[in-house]
DNA sequence: ACTATTTGTTACCCATGGGTAATATACGGG
DNA sequence: CCCGTATATTACCCATGGGTAACAAATAGT
């Protein structure tokens, strides 16, 4: 299909093994793609491994090469999403702000990720259908972003920046709304994923944020248009390139076990 | 149809064949309860008939005298849940106040769904698993809750107790919410669904109102339960399809075409 | 070219579970 | 008492699809 016939001529002579390895990932990754796209599009259960194989050109046992079975296809596919989380979590705390500007952050990006194939198989995707282990390290991980949401509530309210409020209901009510995008929203609609997040970002803390955003009765700010505060040319994804990939790891990533943690990993190019 | 011979016991003669359809109707209705609990704890999937049945301490071939297959009965469990919304709906719809007010108590009505095992069908339940036709039918229902959400909200920009915004993504965050109370609230909890209920329908709208709420939590309001009319004897199908149930030919339930509409049917005591 | 490894194919296995047929039992009615 | 209906059981069918074994073809390393 590509990059078959170069390579071997000018490049450096390691690189035909490495190509190997790359070649090896990269047809992982287009199993993963189009896996989530099919369970999305019809099901966990109402997808078949060999529709998965078909897409692909394939058939279905040469799918056993790079996973061990449908169980863990899926949860690698809810992996990738889960480390793009993980990410966002890592980003808005580090960046500063109070609490309600880290919310309002993770907000944004959480709601653009739930636009996305991988992000919606974080919500779409059924936890009973894995492993027990791989179960386990999801819930973990759910665990892990709900008290992100909670965290910056609670940092809100400490530090004045969101009105009192129990951060366990106001983080429900917030994930709730984000989660669900990954149900209703359809690429081809007539709002990007971007404006969506946007718009949530400042629907979904208009509530409970302290530092009203005095929507003067005046001006109508219809809110939906270009009302958005510009969204400064934040969109940093350039940041800590792909620098380190090959790092000799098992090519089968298997174990799954533990993989859910580093986020870092810095998946390539994703959605 | 009725007038028949008057029977030897002392009660009515129909009654002895009441009684009978009285138990088939409560036999079916325990399926579904038995069902709808196994469907949501271990997934539609993941449960058996075999299960099902054994939970009701009769073998699975038995189930098939209720209903036609288990997509049917998934079925019947969403379409119970679908009916309580619809009082909902109707209900609200039916009393007075602003848009905001409406919303409101749709709000409350709805979250309270949520918490129980019917309410829980409507968003827990995979619409693929549906036959062609009844897939059909939840689809067109769930347009048209939607469409309850985004009426009042609309309403209550026109009449100025909703800040202007877009109703559609303004109901699609409410209900993200609201619909996933239904993933993550356990009946064991520390909160009751009413609580959480009233809790959201003050939370939700705090961002859109443009009467400043004020939060007064003990927030006894509205009739859930006894304010429906209570139609005791309103067993009897109305004239329209429907049907008497004992034409004899289809003793299974009307090929749940058309069921999903009418709501007054006054399903017994359920959640 | 020869060999070992990777990667893919064809052909098959088989556990699962939804669904059905044949049949037994309870029961109301004449 | 017998018949018809409703209900339930036992025993079975079988389509589906995940998973595997045996084998073939491409490829790297020597």
């Amino acid at each position: 299909m590509d990059a078959s016939s170069p390579s071997s001529s000018n490049e450096s002579p390691w690189l035909p093994f490495e190509s190997r390895r790359r070649a090896r990932d990269e047809k992982r990754e287009a199993v993963l793609r189009t896996a989530v796209a099919l369970f999305l599009e019809q099901g966990y259960h109402g997808a078949t491994l060999n529709e998965v194989a078909r897409r692909l050109n394939i058939t279905k046992p040469a799918l056993y090469n790079y996973f061990r079975g449908k169980d863990e296809i899926l949860y690698e596919c809810w992996s990738i999403g889960n480390e793009l989380v993980d990410d966002c979590i890592a980003e808005t705390s580090a960046g500063g702000g109070s609490g309600l500007d880290k919310l309002r952050k993770l907000i944004v990006q959480y709601a653009e990720l739930m636009t996305a194939d991988y992000g919606k198989s974080l919500v779409r995707f059924d936890i009973r259908d894995l492993s027990e282990d791989n179960r386990k390290i999801v819930q973990t991980a759910k665990r892990r972003i709900d008290r992100a949401f909670r965290d910056y509530i609670a940092a809100g309210v400490e530090d004045g920046s969101v009105k009192p409020c129990d951060p366990k209901l106001a983080a429900f009510a917030i994930a709730g709304s984000l989660n669900w995008i990954g149900h209703w929203f359809q690429p081809g609609g007539e709002l990007s994923g971007r404006a969506v997040a946007e718009e949530f970002a400042i629907r979904l803390t208009e509530g409970i944020a302290k530092t009203t955003t005095q929507v003067t009765s005046t001006r109508k700010t219809t809110t939906h248009k270009a009302a958005v505060p510009a969204a400064e040319k934040a969109d940093k994804p350039p940041r800590k390139g792909n620098a380190s990939r090959e790092d000799g790891s098992e090519h089968h990533t298997r174990t799954a076990a533990g993989a859910a943690s580093q986020s870092k990993r810095a998946r390539s190019r994703l959605r």
